[in-house]
DNA sequence: GAACATTATGCAAACGTTTGAAACTGCCAA
DNA sequence: TTGGCAGTTTCAAACGTTTGCATAATGTTC
């Protein structure tokens, strides 16, 4: 027997018929004499025929694959854009292949390269921190493959983008904290680069303002990376201050537990003298303790989005002005924020 | 200007010359004039020339593709495989194709159809909880497409794979309770049709053994789906049983940590009282209170060995014989099952 | 000025599939 | 006998690329 899996070529040779006619008889075309189609169905199924994607893809000019690039696929967040993806796309009967960035410009060009190279009908990309120049996705623009970006927004780039209300999701978590008699909130900012970032800011200092509690830019302190130990040490710099600190909006979880690491380490009760909210509701965070309050980004959602959104772009012809679709965040408030939960005893 | 990617064709026809004088200057090949190849070589950079990888694929019979089915995503453990996976690949110069089966034996099968249709040039699968049926997994030996199992091994397919050292791993793990005094310990089991699970018990049943503890079958529990409701909720009833536990092995960290919740509840101290170890350290184990012991699984070198082991039977010849790669745990010891640290400050 | 070597280029087939058009088989009617 | 028609089947081209072989254009040698 032949390697390989078997093609519509072996499957005419062995009925010594052509190969449109194998063709036609496995799409239940009209002419085709039943006989004839009746020989070549058992045929492919004792040989196990499967359609040759290649070729189909070269012949119609659409390969029904979608690429995705993602900063890590070790992440919460991602993992459930990633699974939103692709439960998405394979409903449509779309396959997925997967870059992962690393957050390294580098590879995030030549990982755009390689997808390109591999003619994905579309394109889903979360750019890297690192990226400022876009060169490479304008590229994509430009040689008319569809684009979507999302959870991190592409300035200078009109583009449809998936994203979630990060304006409005800080502003609903420092409004929780005032709510709770903070009045001293202290911002753990992401990298002024991201817009992200930027819009978290932006909502701490709006739900400030609409309070008419006084802005203080020492409050804010940039946490270039996110890690727990880079928050760690900058909320074990502001502890020793002397500043009065009575609540803490972290940019992330990650840096939201390093802050309740070094809270809790300078003896300081939480949520009582210092209530904290974090950002992102990784799936640790409702399994610290105490429990850590934030901002739940619907991340499945986002992924599933982003890929309607896509398939829509594909299946029109001319290219439609792209959208930015919003997501909304929700708020979970668990003990580290919630004074009126202290006096139940603690669980996890 | 013509929509979609250049082609050599393209290039070609501009240039008045044929298409294969155009491949052959791409690729510095002999024969071709230096004012040809540099007419070439400019227009390629202009119009940004990328290969048709598709095209390419046909030609040469091989896609550079490699397929993965994972049973989710949204798992720690399984998103450092990938990022294994992934990495190993890209230095590689392949491209990877996710599908998540989402433990659902159909879609797994559906999946592998949608690989094999394009072509992949090998497949890494991990089978889903629910696989009994091997026949979509023979096929593809039959076919001949190189493929690699990793973390889960199938039964009565011989197959190259990578896994862990579950017997071990448990092993440490119960020897180390052992070691801690426990004398009374409870197994929270993995479902009895994954190997996995019946290996992580083999390890738990060696330990009591060589320490000559005997062994209760009642204090084993199967925990099928591994969440941890369902390990709160065994717990529970293993504590209103009135027997005596002083120790908990848990087949994964979910169902430690559903453990860990029932027995606070109940007011039992941990680890003084009962001490506890999980399996597969994942990401919020360090986080929780107290930080849960475990055994660490490397998911990131299991992904890339796999990948490499994929790699290696792609680039020879014939088919050699299967090798089964066992990669080593680490029992990482934390506050849950070490006693001696109870007298410090429970820190997070 | 014929024979030949060298250099540069083109032709055609192949990979697996689809599809419009062409062609072949019977068969019946004019 | 010819024409026409339906029912089947085949041909050929196309998608983008590579590559063995053929060919063209030029230069060199006796």
């Amino acid at each position: 027997m032949k390697k390989g899996q078997v093609t519509i070529k072996d499957i005419a040779k062995e009925l010594n018929i052509s190969c449109s006619t194998v063709s036609r008889a496995l799409k239940d075309f009209p002419g085709i004499s039943p006989n004839t189609r009746k020989a070549v169905m058992e045929l492919a199924n004792k040989y196990n025929y499967r359609p040759n994607s290649i070729a189909l893809s070269l012949r119609n000019q659409k390969t029904n694959v979608i690429g995705v690039i993602i900063p890590e696929t070790v992440h919460f967040f991602f993992s459930t854009v990633i699974s939103g993806i692709e439960d998405e796309a394979m409903k449509e009967g779309y396959n997925v292949m997967i870059c992962q960035s690393n957050e390294n410009y580098e590879r995030e060009a030549d990982s755009i390269d390689a997808l390109m190279s591999a003619r994905v009908d579309g394109l889903l990309v979360s750019i890297s921190r690192e990226t400022s120049d876009l060169a490479h996705l304008q590229k994509v623009v430009d040689e008319g493959v569809p684009m979507v970006f999302f959870d991190r927004l592409v300035e200078g780039m009109n583009a449809t983008s998936v994203i979630v209300d990060d304006y409005q999701g800080a502003y609903d978590a420092v409004e929780h904290l005032i709510e709770q008699g903070c009045k001293s909130i202290v911002h753990l900012a992401g990298p002024e680069n991201l817009i992200i970032g930027r819009k978290r800011k932006e909502g701490y200092i709006s739900a400030l303002e609409d309070y008419e509690i006084p802005i203080d830019e020492s409050y804010v302190v940039e946490c270039r990376y996110g890690t727990q130990e880079e928050a760690e040490i900058a909320m074990d710099r502001l502890l020793s201050s002397g500043k009065r600190i009575d609540g803490v909006f972290a940019n992330n979880d990650m840096a939201a537990l390093g802050a309740l690491k070094a809270i809790k380490r300078a003896g300081i009760a939480v949520p009582n003298e210092i209530a904290i909210v974090g950002y992102s509701d990784w799936h640790f965070s409702s399994l610290v303790h105490p429990a850590l309050s934030s901002v739940a980004q619907p991340g499945y959602e986002m992924g599933r989005e982003a890929a309607r959104l896509m398939f829509e772009e594909i299946n029109k012809e001319e290219r439609g002005k792209s959208v930015i679709k919003i997501l909304d965040t929700a708020l979970v408030v668990r003990e580290s924020s919630n004074k009126a939960s202290v006096n139940q005893p603690a669980d996890l």
